[in-house]
DNA sequence: CTGAAAGCGCTTACAG
DNA sequence: CTGAAAGCGCTTACAG
């Protein structure tokens, strides 16, 4: 291993203007720097981080840590959402590493490990639920953490889409098109985002003077499957929804799926929305005809997390409510009026 | 954060015992390790292992590095693999961690920033290619690393399933019963275990006095997709095979589909055999009939994987060969011989 | 512009 | 059984 040590010995600079010259500090001469680099370049020198961190109490590594056992759903993504966020977290300049732990009991634990024993700056959280240990475990330790989603209380740094605008979107739609009879396919019970969407459209309701008990909300994965199967069990009612609002496009896929295999033509029998989270693997162009949906890049939000986790390891409070993502509307071709035939609510 | 001075003030005992006695030395009073031990748990300390790192060379954290850009099969199998490798590293008292890097050019160096920057203590190699430059590049700079799989030339601490036996246990069932017309789907073109795989199946062949290249070797991802595809395309021929090697039992689901899309009865009209690699996915007790295969647990070869982790970094050298994994031979019900109609290759 | 010195939290000979 | 001291690789006041 190549140390600081080395590169002074091989040049004869001492060891406090080597690290001066690599760490690009300005009271260094020219002549200097350029004999400091040229050995490092030629010793193969890698500055240390964790020496560095020891010191400085920084290391530039920021993990998220996941339970082993988390649902199907979850895991469908993960792939994609570590890949996301680590290529978010690089371009910062910092590194990104995850960390498995056996069940959600183990996660704050592995924060300490992590922080204080493994040279870790900062977590990432994703997937909060409601109640949720983690943020107020990390808040009453002054370890820095900043959550994909936001925890009721305490304030403290987060991204996230504004999914009461989502649902508000999403229902208005098919509230607007005349539609009464609606299905929400929303995502997990006691995920946060699950019940703002919720809240976002029962209030479209209330604000058109509809009663927003009226509106059918399915809870679970956000897999084609349960999307499928949920669908085909409504459409097959006598009193079937006229409108659906899908969480994602794997959701929406699934509902295609099912009108397909009730015979309902999407709009004339049938309405849909969707939120679009423009992942590469279910794109909303691949649909005919092209839904209505609500749109926000996740690739977006990781980028906007690594940006705030940035600020919070140097040490700067993110200003409240920046995080906050705009959905985009987009509307398309998926609404219509509901059919004639339909009894309305 | 607490350190070894907090609790030397705290107690009056030096800092220096104070290591000794939580470190489990013998040369400390049982009264002094008590009074240390109780100030400890009392303020919460937990050791900084990347400064223990600093001074002993060893944090015990275990690292693996992917690319963003693996292929599908690649993709779903990975979720089960980090977690099970955590897991089997977490019961040796190591930490394990992944990291993912854009591409595999991107791969060795974050060996570097992670050894020699991040305080790790080993790597741990799998889905080993032809050519792979990994394992050479940690060879050429001690760093220590063990592979699930082999790489040819140098001896390198590895565990590996014994995949020659596997191919030759597949093929030889086959061909006992009679069949000659034999489709191979395989795993992925220049992956190792593919080719050692065909190699043990071409001598189960040639050992029989058979012409090893009438065997024919399908390369691709191991998805259930695929293998519905691969087998469809080749059993809808005139000369379709009458006996099939899955290589996983997500390609023999495939194959399953195949054949009942085919009006094919298995083991009537069509032969299989398969690997089992035990996962919970796809059990080979799901199948009817319950198929002839080879089984041998992924998660008993993570568990020898993060084994031979531990002793390597522990500066032990594993002894060659000993990572080698013996198959289960298990026959099921899944082969007869061909149908009676079927020409004979 | 430069370098000797102190110190981040830990462990381990060394000398009692 | 105990503690002062040195040192892992780094950075940063401090004094030239």
């Amino acid at each position: 291993m190549v140390t600081l040590k080395d590169i002074s010995k091989a040049t004869g600079v001492s060891v406090t203007q080597v690290s001066r010259a690599l760490g690009g500090h300005d009271d260094v001469k020219e002549a200097t720097r350029a004999k400091v680099r040229e050995a490092a370049a030629r010793l193969g020198y890698r500055t240390n981080a964790i020496a560095k961190g020891l010191k400085t109490g920084q290391t530039g590594f920021v993990a998220m840590v996941i339970p082993s056992d988390i649902d199907a759903s979850g895991r469908e993504i993960m792939f994609d959402m570590v890949v996301g966020i680590s290529q978010a977290i690089s371009r910062h300049g910092l590194k990104f590493l995850l960390h498995v732990v056996d069940s959600d009991a183990q996660v704050t634990g592995a924060f300490d490990l992590l922080f204080h024993g493994g040279g870790i700056d900062g977590f990432i959280l994703t997937e909060l639920q409601e109640p949720d240990p983690r943020v107020a475990y990390l808040q009453d330790r002054n370890m820095p953490f900043v959550v994909h989603g936001q925890y009721p209380g305490r304030p403290h740094p987060f991204v996230d889409l504004d999914n009461f605008r989502v649902g508000e979107v999403l229902a208005g739609w098919l509230l607007d098109a005349g539609h009464r009879r609606i299905l929400f396919l929303n995502g997990q019970d006691h995920r946060i985002y699950s019940s703002t969407r919720t809240a976002g459209a029962r209030h479209a309701f209330a604000v058109r003077g509809i009663d927003p008990s009226t509106l059918d909300v399915a809870h679970g994965p956000m897999t084609q499957d349960r999307g499928r199967a949920v669908a085909l069990d409504r459409l097959r009612r006598p009193d079937r929804p006229t409108g659906i609002i899908a969480g994602n496009t794997m959701l929406a896929r699934g509902v295609w799926d099912a009108a397909a295999a009730c015979g309902l033509r999407i709009p004339e029998d049938l309405s849909v929305t969707a939120h679009d989270d423009v992942l590469a693997q279910y794109p909303a162009s691949g649909f005919d005809p092209v839904p209505s949906v609500t749109r926000s890049a996740l690739h977006a939000a990781w980028a906007a997390l690594a940006d705030t986790m940035s600020q919070t390891i140097a040490g700067g409070d993110p200003e409240p409510d920046s995080g906050l993502l705009a959905p985009e509307a987009v509307p398309g071709l998926s609404v219509a009026p509901p059919p004639a035939g339909s009894s309305r609510g």
